[in-house]
DNA sequence: ACAACTCTGTCAATGTTTTGTAAAGGTTTA
DNA sequence: TAAACCTTTACAAAACATTGACAGAGTTGT
């Protein structure tokens, strides 16, 4: 039925070798000694190779020298590698191979994946969509992945469900997708036990979840704490979840401007619920729409991808010395 | 501490000697003299050892070198080694027969798993939770974690949010934690690229989505290529989903029973807007109480687990028919 | 007490396997 | 036509394996 499935991507040897930090020939002598990877070949005999083989001859590549055999794992399945790499006690980070991409090369190939990761949110198809992010993943890392690839992803998604392009199906599936790829983000780097807490979600009225999805994520990898709540909850439940987790932060996502007065009425009755101690952080598309409101009750309003990081590092900080 | 994933692992001698701290010569020296480890080899020879042969031989090290004498505690279990290392007298552990938990005590352990699990809600620990789960996936393995701990928990979830012992955001917080699990749940079982299609929503007003991602859950297990596309959407939303995927089946969750006839239409109108060729199903607390429009518009009313398994399979066997 | 024996870690000698790299010579691609 | 690929074959360093031996420490038997 789906024959058209993956002649999406192909690559020749001497880019994937630059992609992977894998020399050509040792490429192929994995290929030829272990099946390592199993490209298609061209009409002529030339090896085309997925972003699928790329990503795994990154982690080979890694594992390799981290002391594995390359015999020993070459048959292993992406996730088998993930596994293998995540439970390293010493996880190599060193300049492994005098291959390494540059800052630019790696835009480049966010913007890529970028183009890659929309037309499949276009298609509607789940399963090609998540394909790329976890290739992406690998490839890009966790935080290139946020900043380059997705929060670039979730403006563009925002954009063109505003032409029409996208209905909100659309963004409902991507939510669900990227929420299950939270799993995969947070075992990349796990927290400690005394991280500093918080609370992401978004008030009642509020029905798209794609900028709290991201927030959480972005929070998680800088070392938080998060409980994630999803979409449309009332002040009183958000309220609760700070308490019952003892958080010192909360981030709400506002993506679309009402004119009603739902959103100005739930964010002071918040403010009024968890008092002064617990920072109050509000981001998305539509939050300058609230601006008022928002100075009222004195919240942290985001900027930007780095504005947050910042606002997060300073509350981290905050938060330590008080815990000392 | 996460995944268990042994069987994967394989290192060579030089690896487990580092990682170990014995030199290679004696790794060699204490299997041919007492079979301390007994490493698989590869076609050529070479010896290859698992995770918990390193782990076996770090603690040997520890106790030679604490005095005891290699000879005697070559061959004891890893568990005794831990005792003895604890200075706790040497409860010398039955010989380790592959003992396969028998039907009864795998369900006596879901419901322990079951306690921990809603103490875990309560509590409203969301790391906890998603650890016991990680556990009882692998314990129980994913058709009894469903059956067993899943579908209980979420009903006794459904029950106790009526007495007021829970809070709405109890429920936002496991369907969180259980949204991010689905992503190990699928990767152990990759479904067919012919597998049939299924949407999962739950219509306009129905927020609650831990119903709908138990179905999700079930039917992705079954076989089947879910696309889940989270809670409360138009009827016109949900049949765009179903159209873009080419769906044969779409199951909506109803939890919460409405007196207003917003559900009685979206029901009616996406009855319309998907036509005949889609199977609908719909399950969920509350489904009964809808009883009349279900008839009306002709929907395959779940009943039980089991009931909704033997939809699944009818279904799928009648599409595989078709496709042929 | 003293010789004989065992336990244990270490080494050396010698041969094999693994693995990254490279050269030679032909083919495909742009 | 040049650059990029392909296949085959080869090579050498590093890592392993096996066998056998040796010496210090502790034990045993007489």
């Amino acid at each position: 039925m789906t024959g058209f499935n993956d002649d999406s991507a192909q690559y020749l040897i001497s880019t994937v070798s630059k992609r992977s930090g894998v020399k050509s020939d040792l490429v192929r002598a994995w290929e030829r000694r272990y099946q390592a990877v199993t490209p298609k070949r061209t009409a002529g005999g030339h090896r085309v190779y997925t972003d699928q083989d790329i990503a795994r001859l990154k982690l080979l590549n890694l594992a390799t020298s981290n002391g594995h055999s390359i015999s020993q794992i070459a048959q292993f399945s992406l996730d088998d590698l993930k596994n293998l790499l995540n439970n390293e006690p010493v996880a190599i980070t060193q300049p492994l191979n005098g291959i390494t991409p540059s800052a630019s090369d790696r835009i480049h190939l966010a913007e890529d994946y970028m183009e890659k990761c929309y037309a499949a949110v276009l298609a509607f198809d789940a399963k090609k969509l998540e394909s790329h992010f976890e290739n992406a993943i690998v490839e890009l890392g966790s935080e290139a992945f946020i900043e380059h690839l997705l929060t670039p992803l979730l403006t563009r998604i925002g954009e063109r469900w505003k032409t029409g392009e996208l209905r909100p199906v659309h963004e409902h599936m991507t939510s669900s997708v990227i929420r299950s790829l939270t799993y995969i983000l947070r075992n990349n780097n796990p927290c400690a036990a005394n991280a500093p807490r918080m609370i992401v979600s978004t008030p009642i009225g509020q029905l798209h979840e794609l900028g709290a999805l991201l927030a959480a994520i972005m929070a998680e990898l800088s070392g938080w704490q998060v409980t994630y709540l999803g979409a449309n909850l009332p002040a009183e439940e958000i309220a609760a979840g700070v308490k019952f987790t003892h958080a010192c932060a909360l981030t709400l996502s506002l993506s679309f401007a009402t004119d009603d007065h739902v959103v100005a009425k739930e964010l002071r009755r918040l403010k009024k619920l968890i008092g002064n101690n617990v920072a109050l952080i509000v981001g998305g598309r539509s939050a300058s729409h609230y601006q008022a409101v928002l100075n009222e009750v004195g919240v942290l309003n985001i900027q930007s991808y780095g504005h947050f990081r910042q606002i997060l590092n300073q509350l981290s900080a905050r938060n330590m010395e008080q815990e000392s």
